[in-house]
DNA sequence: CTCCTATGTGAACATAGGTTCACAATATAT
DNA sequence: ATATATTGTGAACCTATGTTCACATAGGAG
């Protein structure tokens, strides 16, 4: 209706972000091309001047997610060198996302679970890879210094510590929200804080 | 083709069985009613000689292994009156489960997260409120018990223990196989045995 | 201003998947 | 053995959804 032409670059911002929107809302293998572009005020074909296909968008979606965690990850890491600290806010932050940008867990969780595009599981799992060897690092510089216990295995120790997060993430959405994932998380935090501090 | 004629009851059995089966290969979404009655042996339209339609089919997926779980929960509780013990044991079957009966992961997950229809996210919601109130149950009992600290949170203990299977679970699946759950399961227990444990 | 290319539109097409229906064949009870 | 109810079959259907295509139009380059 509206016919406003915007150049692609543009458009294929608008669209990635209305599929994160969708995905968000109703998860990845839910989305329908239609809902899309009605979401982006254009119509279902017009798609197909900026993507190859649907599949594209989607990835184009994966990436940006991926994209904005790495950079979360990065800032956490600048923002103390203190590992008990940096691993208190990675997980404010996470849960954060969590909750603001959803389309993260969906993405880690359909990807993960629901095996859809190969490749699309493959830029998941380099994105939980990424997140995880993140979080050893920070364990085992804890370590280093002293303030982490040595004598545990840093890689469990991450997985457990991610582990938080799925935990939360799904009780959350299978509670409607009646879950309350940030005390939840600050209760198991403050657990897993006590149990890993060097003593 | 064989055309075999079989009591309701049996059918209904396989059908679920065989839907089961598909979901665990490739998860709740992605079933359709041409490969179940593929697996099952008979037509499409014969399916609904014995289900009103393929979302009761799910259902009936979704409560037998519900079903499952509840016994297995029980069986754990009964073996021993150690709660340490019991945790051990019921963390070495979950696994088990997860690696047997690929479908509870699934179910949990995707009508978790992927929001299908609302009945199935209340059964799979009500499932995963048993096993977490049983694993609360545990704790407290430990506690009073004296073999975990009272100190801590008995909710807190009993989400973070359960926390370690989704974890497990996700980094499998994403991993194909690659990641040995097994192998990080037991790191991952002994790390929060040893955190948990009375002192 | 005028082309020409990039973008948007509507309609049509293709396919896949769930469901229904008329009919056939088997099991079972009498 | 015959009749009746139950189960299985194949075909058709309906809908949803991804995709393509011919055509229209906006907007910048010349």
């Amino acid at each position: 209706m509206a016919l406003e032409k915007l150049d692609t670059g543009i458009r294929r911002e608008q669209i990635v972000e209305a599929a994160l929107g969708l995905i968000a809302a109703h998860g990845v293998g839910r989305i329908s091309v239609a809902a899309l572009a009605r979401r982006v005020g254009i119509v279902p074909s017009a798609l197909y001047r900026h993507f190859k296909n649907k599949e594209e968008i989607l990835q184009a979606a994966v990436q940006l997610v991926r994209r904005r965690v790495g950079e979360n990850l990065k800032e956490v890491c600048e923002a103390t060198p203190n590992a008990l600290e940096r691993l208190d806010q990675l997980l404010r932050r996470v849960m954060k996302m969590v909750r603001e940008l959803q389309a993260m867990p969906r993405i880690v969780f359909s990807e993960g679970m629901s095996s859809g595009h190969p490749e699309r599981k493959a830029q998941a799992y380099a994105m939980l890879k990424e997140i995880l060897g993140e979080i050893e690092n920070i364990m085992r510089q804890g370590q280093a210094r002293g303030e982490i216990r040595s004598d545990l295995d840093a890689r469990a120790l991450a997985v457990m510590f991610w582990g938080m997060v799925p935990a939360a993430v799904i009780l959350w959405h299978m509670s409607d929200g009646r879950f309350d994932v940030t005390r939840q998380a600050e209760r198991t935090w403050e657990l897993y804080k006590e149990g890993i501090r060097a003593r």
